[in-house]
DNA sequence: GGGTTATAATGACTATACTCAGTATTGAGC
DNA sequence: GCTCAATACTGAGTATAGTCATTATAACCC
């Protein structure tokens, strides 16, 4: 066999393997996730699909809710390109909010236990490696939200003197309670995207003053 | 010796016992968990300074998380009683709430990995019977603040327009939100507490709208 | 107080996430 | 192509939450 058949400046055969074995570790997990639950899926199930050793799982990934986020991590970037991406023309901000938020939802609503399983890793993450991780992605997410605030602002629909960075914090204090309130099932899903989402966020817009 | 020294319509031997059990394993969790903390301490330790076997923790206890929720519960109802018996006098709303919630905080405070696991508990709970407690426990401190929210309407301070239960949702939110930020390491305690917080509702009371 | 039933307690056992001392593979210098 | 260091992989082993068939105890009836 010839010493190299990639390109030269390509990756080892070292680096090559273990983006293949992180491949496998992904599909192995969605699959088993998808088809058992998280929960009822074991690492050595997963590792086993996977065809490497238990022990070579945890080198790839540091738990099982790490596992979760891996194979979230893509859709939920694809879930929020389609967001942002679809929102409708001419609308007011909160509808355009509750587009956004509700995206969100629908996707989650595909699989509930594992989105639960998922927000839970996300919001309460300790290990400082997945906290930046968590914290960059709820980043990224309010700069875009920014953007719409700012484009209101520019309409004329929300006053100049609201700081901007904070009403993203806000929206996304209620979007983040409306969804542990469903996936902790106190609230129903159709009461909690229909109802609850639109009036809370409303109420952020309107604020509580007099007239 | 006698075969009943207690008085009349009192409950029986059984119902004492499990009584005495209960608080034998309150203490023991309680005491383990501040000395080593929740994660180091093993439900075996938990059983075996409470004088019972294992299996008998479990027959009180449905997890180990339930065990937290125990130790959490009395001293919870204490700091929701001060919260709202301190109120300073003539203040805005918006004081209030700093000071109900930042009693809150400052509670938290004092042992931050319990919180954490204790405040995951209560957000994330699927079983029916813990999700009704955590349930219960919100709605009485929302009726509290609804107290106070129909009083700032009544000083002309809010709108008479506002749905109260909804402004109660939000804020309860805001709060949630400031609370998971901090508790996953995401912001300071400090910052939270003394800009956050009240930036937040602020924002809530004031609402986004132009002048 | 003896017999019977219902309830409570027990602890050996199971299931499973995660570790780590030992082994195998890769790549680089010669 | 050989040697060796660095890196990657392995799976038996460990720790611990939670279970369940068995045993003990309380309550009740005659």
């Amino acid at each position: 066999m010839q010493t190299s058949e990639v390109s030269p400046f390509q990756p080892g055969l070292r680096e090559r393997n273990k983006q293949q074995k992180l491949e496998r570790i992904r599909q192995a997990a969605w699959e088993l996730f998808h088809s058992k639950g998280f929960e009822a899926t074991t690492t050595r199930e997963v590792a086993e699909l996977a065809q490497i050793a238990v022990g070579t799982l945890f080198l790839y990934v540091k738990d099982k809710q790490e596992l979760l986020v891996l194979i979230y991590d893509e859709a939920i970037e694809k879930t929020m390109e389609t967001a942002f991406s679809t929102i409708p023309e001419n609308a007011t901000l909160l509808d355009e909010l509750v587009h956004i938020f509700g995206s969100y939802f629908r996707f989650y609503h595909q699989n509930p236990e594992l989105a639960r399983a998922y927000v839970q890793a996300l919001l309460f993450q300790s290990k400082p490696g997945q906290r930046q991780q968590a914290a960059t992605q709820i980043e990224r997410f309010s700069k875009r939200i920014a953007e719409r605030i700012v484009q209101a602002q520019a309409r004329g629909e929300l006053g100049l003197q609201i700081e901007v960075g904070q009403a993203c914090r806000n929206f996304f204090a209620l979007y983040s309670a409306a969804l542990t309130g469903w996936l902790s099932g106190m609230v129903g899903y159709e009461e909690t995207v229909n109802s609850l989402l639109r009036r809370s966020l409303e109420l952020q817009i309107q604020g509580l003053l007099p007239d």
